[in-house]
DNA sequence: GAGACATACTTCGTACCACGAAGTATCGTG
DNA sequence: CACGATACTTCGTGGTACGAAGTATGTCTC
């Protein structure tokens, strides 16, 4: 849909949004993203897990994994302290990003 | 000030924005973009020139160079048709995609 | 007139990251 | 049992912002 540079430097915090509720896995964080957005922010699974083993790396996210039977296995991801702390801070920087930019495109010609 | 992908889809709708005035040459164009953002979107000289060649190859702005005696050598820059074209373009998926994050992100939990 | 600083542009290499492709495996449904 | 949905993995590639280093000229100050 959107122009995957653009989606660049809001994929991590689309995810961690996304994880402030109960924990999820990583299919249905993909799902979510794509159901939330009516299909705008969706991304491929290849994306979906680098960033997840990425941020899980980083010790932004912690992942569990469950087995039962009748259940594929899934690893269920929860927010980290550092994790909440990190949304915190990309939640302020889009919102001062999107502020700049907007101030700049929108007066294009003063 | 700002993460580097964060800027990494914007920056070609910032500048095609500042072009939409009169001509303007390299320096300048950083120099405004500096001033208009409070140095929030302040990026260096080879970001800014790689950018400018690669959309003058792409057809989307034109070149000239103007030599005068007691003046540096400058490359003015102008928009031309395709320019304006994939301007209005990128305004409206910037739009878009800003929209569509502030949605996902906004209602985190739901 | 010498040194410092702003102006103005160039070239090159690097690192990061979203993505496509291909693959593995399990579960439900007709 | 074939097919599609679910669930995750691995690997290679290409685009791109950036740092570093360089060239060159104008202005200001002492």
């Amino acid at each position: 849909m959107f122009n995957s540079e653009l989606k660049r430097g809001s994929l991590e915090l689309l995810i961690l949004s996304v994880l402030t509720g109960p924990r999820r896995h990583g299919y249905e964080i993909g799902k979510l993203m794509d159901q939330r957005s009516d299909g705008k922010l969706e991304f491929p699974v290849s994306t979906l897990y680098s960033i997840l083993y990425r941020m899980e790396d980083r010790g932004w996210i912690k992942g569990r994994w469950v087995e039962k039977k009748g259940v594929r296995r899934r690893c269920y991801y929860t927010l980290t302290a550092k994790g909440r702390a990190v949304l915190e801070a990309q939640q302020k920087e889009w919102k001062d990003f999107t502020a700049a930019v907007n101030r700049v495109i929108g007066v294009s010609y003063a």
